[in-house]
DNA sequence: GGTCGATGTTAACCATCATTAACATCCTCA
DNA sequence: TGAGGATGTTAATGATGGTTAACATCGACC
């Protein structure tokens, strides 16, 4: 039903992934939405919680695809199962994953505790699956390897124009499942 | 010989990497060199030319290395010379890597474009490499593969801290190289 | 020894911005 | 019909920030 809450959070997400979250101005949210700038106060308590809930929504997506998928018990087809996921959420929400990225540091403390616990617990579901595909690499490197790889999936906001979304994907898919099996 | 001038670069680059161009004030910048904000007009007409500067400056050197390594006539010993690199500068100037990956848009347009040129000039290194290693793969496809390897090899400066730096090294040589080769 | 350019400092200026106040609309519903 | 909550708007507020002005210091060099 808020669907005004989720067009700001959209357009908002937007504006942080392209200019920074300080780059941007609560007028330009704003404005982007049809809106003047203190209107959002209608709907949030002020820009950091704009911020805060955004990260909070996609820390929690994350995560709980994460538990789901990884629950899979062969662990190749685990790994597939959250690539492929991962991948479809970056290409379709490029501005989310680089405000995911990015911008931990300008929410409130009282979240950003939170929303690292749940970044650190996706992080852990790749590295539990990927243990079990590779027992014999030692915790930290198989932690630094998926790091990496979320990198590598990650760099699509600043690329994907090139390729068709089908073919980007498959590169992706194929392109981090090689680099994690071979670390 | 200007030592202040490189001194106020490198704590600017530490500054504009962890909270962003329009995070970083040029007073916040001053103090990092025990200076005031005003100061740093003695140094640069203001602080657009910081930043421009600062990224002039690295994808001057990203780019003469890669014409340099990408000289060499086996391409599978250029590939890894150039991974060589780029992974050692990633590393030793996580800083760098970042603003030079998220801050072109905060550049004033005279030396965006150059900026841009650069940085193109620099992934065409790659990319010829690349393809001379394997000729099958089409130019756009070879080049979305170039930048996802980038997005890897940049993710350093997230996680830099749990491995030491030469297990890092060998870590990301070994992914990045067999996500280019099986791309 | 005195001038001058380089390099700093503090105070003043002006724009932008987040936020709040005061005031309008409009929809719902008793 | 008319009271009230939801949702907007424009004006005011206060802080911050980039930039410039006015004023010191100091070392080099005639």
């Amino acid at each position: 039903m808020p669907t005004r809450r989720a067009e700001i959070l959209a357009a908002a997400a937007e504006l942080f992934a392209r200019r920074g979250y300080h780059g941007a101005s609560i007028g330009d949210v704003g404005r982007a939405v049809g809106l003047t700038g203190p209107a959002l106060y209608r709907h949030f308590t002020g820009k950091e919680a704009v911020l805060a809930e955004m990260l909070l929504d996609i820390s929690r997506r994350l995560h709980a695809e994460g538990v789901r998928l990884s629950a899979e018990p062969e662990p190749g087809r685990a790994l597939d199962a959250l690539l492929g996921w991962h991948i479809a959420f970056a290409l379709d929400n490029p501005a989310l994953i680089t405000v995911h990225e990015r911008e931990l540091d300008n929410v409130p403390e009282a979240q950003r505790h939170e929303i690292r616990r749940l970044q650190r617990a996706y992080v852990e579901e790749w590295v539990g699956v990927l243990r079990r595909l590779r027992p014999g690499l030692p915790e930290d490197r198989t932690r630094a390897a998926v790091h990496a790889c979320f990198g590598l999936l990650n760099s699509t906001p600043y690329s994907a124009a090139a390729l068709d979304r089908d073919a980007m994907a498959g590169l992706l898919h194929t392109m981090a499942r090689s680099a994690l099996t071979t670390a």
